[in-house]
DNA sequence: AATATATTGACAAATATTTGACAAAATAAA
DNA sequence: TTTATTTTGTCAAATATTTGTCAATATATT
């Protein structure tokens, strides 16, 4: 896993992808692969796929190809999942609840600890065994747990504020932001801003054509 | 609204945040705004802003700028939201429910007229008004009333053979799909894969670092 | 009314990304 | 064992994208 230079922002953004075909062909027991043959599958060239990995190292092997397995473990190692993750989740509303329930994330090594609302109706309800705490209550929980990330699943008015909040508190890593606006973080705390409305409107676009 | 050439998907992309951004700058009720300020607000840079807007015709003016409400209509014009959408959503697990209950997707003239799942504890409820329907009578459905675009928020099992049966019922311009896995749909239906998890590994891998 | 200032739209230059080509090295076949 | 085939990793060429520059043209000022 020997990294060079600086890897391009799209050749990252490629990277979930990679991991997530594998984990299929691992499922499909498919044993070797070589670059034309995933490039097919995933709608890359050959070279890219190339390219792509050998920004990370030499995984594969003249005239036999990749080993899925490997590969996919190399994948996930880049990435960072070779450890698991502690989340929050910021916004006991239908999102913030969906992504709690979404078993897809725990499979892949995120733990949901806690939910946090200000809501009353909401506060003290567990969500499959999650506990919906009252935000007060935030600084301690964070003070006495190990946490990684918080998803931000508020509405746009609190987003900055929780997100700031988050910050302050110290130890969180990540945000990882639902709340409709693009939210800021101090130097050192990775934010992600996510729009699923935008991914919407590129839909919109090109139907009009 | 004279289009040029060929634009490029990168522009394209970037087109929902100036709508999110100028939006902002109408409720704050901003009147112009130079492409250097909306840059700096943005995170782009002047120049990139002036050219993305000049692929969909000179929306500004010389020594006074862009006129905020004119060009976020113009820029709702070209992402298509002079019009409203009637969309279906085929799951009604959680996130189908979190995302028939965004009204941020109302907002924007998004209106969910109907949801349909397989499981029989679910089929006839209703969320917020809106009816879920056995997915058996998706096809009749649609048959009887204008639906645009279908939203999948199966798992990742169906979310093909789901994906094909909106294809062959017709009607249907576009799919939108959360399920965990790329679908694919013939020539002329829009497909777009949104991969929450590719998002959150893009964090880990930062946050490795 | 004349001049100074601001700011666009367009184009060219600079960067970044993707693709094609090929030697090198492995596997497979003869 | 030798030869043919496959397929990588790398580098250079081709594309695509972003940025900087500037004439042209509007607004603002005197």
């Amino acid at each position: 896993m020997e990294k060079k230079d600086k890897v391009s922002m799209a050749a990252i953004r490629r990277l979930p992808k990679y991991f997530r075909y594998l984990k299929d062909l691992m499922d499909k027991d498919i044993e070797k692969i070589s670059s034309k043959e995933l490039g097919d599958i995933m709608g890359f060239t050959a070279s890219q796929i190339r390219q792509d990995l050998n920004n990370f190292g030499g995984f594969g092997q003249q005239g036999y190809g990749y080993n899925v397995k490997a590969l996919h473990g190399e994948v996930g190692k880049i990435l960072g999942l070779n450890k698991s993750y502690n989340i929050v989740i910021i916004g006991a509303g239908n999102l913030g609840q969906a992504l709690s329930n979404y078993t897809n994330f725990e499979k892949t090594g995120f733990n949901c600890k806690a939910m946090f609302d200000i809501n009353p109706r909401l506060i003290g309800m567990r969500i499959r065994d999650i506990k919906i705490y009252d935000f007060d209550e935030f600084e301690e929980y964070i003070d006495k747990n190990d946490i990684d990330i918080a998803f931000v699943c508020t509405n746009k008015e609190s987003a900055q504020d929780v997100a700031s909040r988050i910050c302050r508190a110290g130890k969180i890593k990540a945000i990882w932001n639902f709340a409709p606006t693009d939210i800021t973080t101090p130097e050192g705390i990775i934010i992600e801003n996510v729009h699923l409305i935008d991914s919407l409107l590129t839909v919109t676009y090109q139907i009009k054509e």
